[in-house]
DNA sequence: TTCCAGGGTGAGT
DNA sequence: ACTCACCATGGA
């Protein structure tokens, strides 16, 4: 499997507000336990867990054939050749929605350490445990608003059957959130769900699409749906990292 | 001091 | 449908 696994884990995806690192590996609890993940040669994870390292870096996904079917102008080829190896990662839909409420007009840092005040014993905290924390002790600001009501309302929705609707229906529920608009809807269907569909535009993706292509930031998932159709998220992966040249 | 960060909301056109 | 002030926080 083609992995450049520093890259997936510090690409401003998920796995680096859930996960930590140690030393050179990355680490975090899952189901009460400990799992690792490193890379040297190979890949290498704590025992038991390939299953869901599988799915985590979504094994099934063919870069290759993503980069012939998204690198269809220098650009894009430039993208893909400067960060081989970049996965989209799956994740939680719950860790992901949260994680991602945290991120509203945030910076990376500073999401991190949002998300990292929301965990407890290496997981988020479920809808009910959140309701129970002191939220003004996590500096969420105004997201803390957002994410109290998005837990009051959790136990009348179910997150796992948003995963099975179409694209389009599961976006218009999960836009039902306080806290969750356009561009967060898209970071959930993207990393939580797997819609490789989804294209999040936030401001540097913005600036991206009218540097590259001449596309202004509204016009720019419509570009994108057009250009890179059911890939659009890898292609969306890319650019943000060649912009900021992470 | 002002600007910015993987934006959303609501009120005003 | 479109604009825009405002939202809380902390680093640059």
């Amino acid at each position: 499997m083609l992995l450049d696994l520093r890259l997936t884990m510090e690409s401003g995806q998920p796995p680096q507000f859930l996960w930590k690192r140690e030393g050179s590996k990355y680490f975090r609890y899952i189901n009460e336990k400990k799992c690792y993940l490193w890379q040297d040669k190979e890949l290498h994870h704590t025992p038991g867990y390939d299953g869901y390292i599988n799915e985590f870096l979504r094994a099934q996904d063919d870069l290759e054939e993503i980069y012939g079917k998204i690198a269809t102008d220098p650009v894009m080829k430039r993208a893909v050749e400067k960060y081989r190896g970049l996965r989209i990662t799956k994740n939680d839909p719950w860790e992901t929605l949260v994680s991602f409420v945290c991120s509203i007009n945030n910076n990376i840092p500073r999401i991190c350490k949002n998300v990292q005040s929301l965990m407890h014993k290496g997981r988020i905290l479920s809808p009910e445990e959140l309701l129970s924390r002191d939220l003004e002790a996590c500096r969420l600001g105004f997201r803390a608003r957002f994410l109290k009501e998005i837990a009051e309302m959790m136990p009348s929705y179910d997150l796992t059957k948003i995963g099975r609707m179409d694209y389009e229906d599961a976006k218009a529920i999960l836009m039902e959130f306080p806290g969750v608009g356009d561009k967060v809807s898209e970071c959930i269907l993207l990393f939580g769900y797997g819609f490789l569909e989804a294209f999040p535009v936030d401001v540097w993706i913005a600036r991206a699409m009218e540097r590259y292509y001449g596309v202004s930031g509204k016009n720019a998932r419509e570009y994108a749906r057009k250009r890179w159709g059911p890939l659009a998220g890898y292609a969306q992966q890319y650019l943000y990292c060649h912009i900021r040249e992470v």
